[in-house]
DNA sequence: TATTGTTATACTCTATAACTATA
DNA sequence: TATAGTTATAGAGTATAACAATA
């Protein structure tokens, strides 16, 4: 019984995934920020989310290391956490001037790196890939985040 | 001017990326082993390189990176290093018999991550996508890496 | 008691720089 | 000198377990 496909999708997924992401991570560097930098602040600015839990499950870590990345952040004049009058034990996190400043950084680091991911394809390509991901993705079981439609980059 | 489009493919492929890469992450480890096992395992399986240098290339890490990860697999006896005697600067990597039945079980934990994967995707799908995934690679400068057809998962 | 988040600690993967051995 | 690889060291990202604060 003869095998007629190539490697695997998954390995061929790896692959391009570790090309990609090691060039959206250079790219965002470049720009001063990280990929968890990079996460965290589209979270915060295109979803609403209740506290840190939810804000951890929507970028895929654990709150100890969110709370890591938002500790250097902080550090870092990006964000302020304040406790929730309502509910102190929630720590309301936002983006500092500072934050909104390398977060306008990175979203164009990150449309310039879509733009270049793009070059040769076709709209309808895009569309294709993007629907075919999120079936990778359901069928390995995770939930798919929800899409942070319209937001640029 | 609208913006039709949803988020960025860039996030979309990286956030599936995280997503399957962590449960083929999750699936190698159960079978015991790692990613950068395996990538270095079916690299020694599958191509002909020279050096650890290539094979660092082909993995896409560093040759010191990878001394590090044969330090522990040599250690777990699943690899030898040899001098190779016509140059001996060369040293040539072997899998041990417990390396081949490590690979073994990791390549049918690599086949059933891979099944889940497909699920409900066709054949077109797959060819699809893979050409999609190419282009990408392609598009972050990447060298695209040599195919390694008909090797098992 | 349950929930929210932090602290302490450690592991994996990766990298750079300095080094040894060989050619 | 140039090449192949290793050692030493460090940094980023992640995780678990124990803890403190709040409800």
């Amino acid at each position: 019984m003869p095998r007629p496909t190539g490697p695997p999708i998954g390995l061929t997924l790896a692959r391009t995934a570790k090309s990609v992401s090691r060039a959206f991570d250079d790219a965002l560097a470049a720009a001063g920020g990280s990929l968890p930098v990079w996460l965290i602040m589209i979270s915060l600015k295109t979803r609403s989310l209740g506290n840190q839990r939810e804000l951890a499950d929507a970028i895929g870590i654990r709150g100890a290391t969110l709370t890591h990345h938002l500790n250097a952040m902080e550090a870092d004049g990006l964000v302020t956490r304040q406790r929730d009058p309502a509910n102190r034990r929630i720590h309301q996190v936002a983006l500092t001037q500072r934050g909104e400043t390398l977060f306008g950084r990175l979203a164009a680091a990150a449309t310039e790196h879509d733009r270049r991911l793009h070059a040769d394809l076709s709209k309808e390509d895009i569309a294709t890939l993007e629907r075919l991901l999120h079936r990778l993705q359901s069928n390995v079981g995770s939930e798919v985040p929800e899409a942070t439609a319209g937001s640029d980059a």
